[in-house]
RNA sequence: GGUUCCUUGGCCGAGUGGCUAGGCAACGGUCUGCAAAACCGUGUACGGCGGUUCGAAUCCGCCAGGAACCUCCA
């Protein structure tokens, strides 16, 4: 399969032509949540752009193994701590099962990533359902002399793996840095080496979650689950391996030396990364406390927010910043994105309408518009310059509509499949539906009722009956808009 | 402290050497009894100081400010 696509390498830090193992097939492994809490905002950045890459590549004709995976054990709250891991210490707090506290905010992740139109990946794994083969992965590590025992617990031995392999490319860090900047922390005796990170980890008697394993009953260390589980569902060796750029290091980098390690060759071909949302500058997480989830963004109840933001608002401020860019949060930039997009939406029902002429003024426009979308896409899915030029195309569409232009059928059929392709397929937009008038029947019969004694007072002259009904209806939050022949009105609120 | 990266018009946000993205706001116009909405039109910005070049937002250096990672994080 041919295709033009490029996409950013971190392993390379540049842009490279994609070419997948398999011709026509693409094995995609992006790093899911932590589900210890609500989905917010910065959840939903790798969600949407893997989603982006997920579409697009299946637009291109790829047939997509896209793999993300849901942690629910293993993250330890601290590399050196009691041994007690986030998810065990917030059932506790809650006094709930820890399968209880994954099993709520697994649904709210999901909940919210349908409400966001993100496909849902093609399998979606857990790290607690995949203790034997992370076990079996350890085994490996241990076997190729990468990895030792201590006290129960299996360590990877960061230094002697640098010493025989790359370490650090993927971060740009050298491992002489990294052994003179590390921090001396506590209860480090069990390891040789600060830069050692656990593969599995013995748990304490008051831990929860625990396993059964030739070391101890405990727990794989928190970098495992990935290599693990990719290696399964998509081969030793796979395409795309995706996620947050927090994760580079150590998580990813770890991953490669695990990888390396256990299976003898590289994981992954390309590792794309997307950048963080930030609120005044600063990143968006729930660890910096500053993290607004996606239900008060959806109902505009968080103290930040000035209204709510719908779905597609997120989805669409998102899509007009280039994932390789951190995306700030504000309130005049969600309004922004929210009307923009109330604008591409109106033209997209525009296009549908127009009739089309028998000569075509725009031919070479619509060439244009086509091929700087696909450029734009292939060139590291620059979805803002995308948008960009569909807004470009908004104007024309407007201009035919005023008769100032003529489109033919052949243009028209390539300028609506365009459109139906970009905003609903790839970029995965839908158009949303207000609840009418609160969902009651009867608000809406009475709205129209003073409505049509407005026309009347129209109909009269009657300016200043006219006027009032008008004014009091839209600071009630009704918009009215008169139209050729009578009114239209939708609640704003 | 170390590593990496960023600084674009009122706001957001593209753009890696010449061809002045786009959105929102603002302003002007069309439409309207007046509005609203919609549509059309207008904006030569690139942190500071040097350097390279015929030419720099774009390359190099220095300075200032900011961020991410180095600990769990999307």
């Amino acid at each position: 399969m041919e295709n033009q696509l490029q996409l950013y390498n971190t392993l390379s830090r540049k842009k490279e032509v994609f070419k997948p193992i398999v011709p026509g097939r693409v094995g995609m492994y992006v790093c899911g949540p932590t589900v210890y809490g609500k989905a917010h905002l910065g959840h939903a950045r790798p969600a949407i752009t893997f989603d982006l890459l997920f579409r697009y590549l299946q637009h291109l004709g790829y047939k997509v193994r896209y793999v993300r995976n849901i942690t629910d054990v293993g993250h330890l709250a601290n590399d050196a701590d009691e041994g007690e891991d986030k998810i065990a210490k917030k059932a506790k707090l809650d006094e709930l099962e820890p399968m209880e506290v994954v099993q709520i905010y697994t649904n709210d992740y999901h909940k919210n990533m349908t409400l966001l139109n993100v496909l849902p990946p093609s399998i979606e794994p857990r790290a607690s359902g995949h203790i034997i083969e992370q076990i079996e992965t350890v085994k490996k590590i241990l076997a190729s002399g990468y990895a030792y025992e201590s006290k129960g617990s299996v360590y990877f031995d960061v230094e002697k793996f640098a010493m025989e392999n790359q370490y650090g490319q993927l971060s740009g860090r050298k491992i002489e840095d990294l052994i003179s900047n590390t921090r001396e922390l506590d209860g480090q005796d069990e390891k040789h080496s600060s830069l050692d990170f656990a593969i599995w980890k013995k748990a304490q008697p008051e831990h929860i979650m625990r396993w059964p394993s030739p070391w101890s009953d405990g727990f794989p260390g928190w970098h495992l689950e990935c290599t693990a589980m990719s290696a399964r569902y998509l081969g030793e060796t796979f395409d795309i391996h995706g996620g947050g750029m927090d994760l580079m290091f150590p998580h990813h980098e770890a991953e490669i030396a695990q990888s390396k390690a256990a299976n003898g060759h590289d994981s992954a071909n390309y590792w794309v990364h997307n950048n963080m949302i930030t609120l005044n500058g600063q990143k968006m997480g729930k660890s910096l406390g500053n993290a607004i989830s996606l239900d008060e963004f959806f109902a505009g109840t968080h103290p930040l927010l000035d209204q709510p933001y719908s779905p597609m608002t997120i989805r669409f401020f998102m899509l007009q910043a280039h994932y390789r860019s951190t995306l700030d949060f504000s309130n005049e930039a969600l309004q922004a994105a929210e009307k923009g997009l109330k604008r591409l939406f109106a033209a997209v029902k525009t296009l549908f309408s127009i009739e089309a002429s028998a000569q075509s003024t725009v031919t070479e426009r619509v060439v244009e518009l086509h091929k700087n979308c696909f450029e734009a896409m292939d060139d590291d899915l620059n979805s803002p310059i995308a948008i960009a030029h569909l807004f470009d195309g908004v104007k024309m569409i407007n201009s035919i509509k005023d008769g100032k232009e003529q489109i033919s059928k052949a243009d028209l059929d390539i300028l609506r499949k365009l459109y139906y392709v970009f905003i609903f397929e790839i970029f995965g937009l839908y158009m949303e539906e207000k609840a009418e008038a609160g969902n009651s029947e009867t608000l809406s019969n009475v709205v129209d009722l003073l409505l049509n004694l407005r026309m009347e007072a129209k109909a009269n002259k009657d300016w200043a009956t006219s006027d009032k009904i008008r004014n009091e209806l839209t600071k009630l939050g009704f918009e009215i808009k008169d139209t050729k022949d009578g009114f239209s009105w939708e609640l704003k609120k």
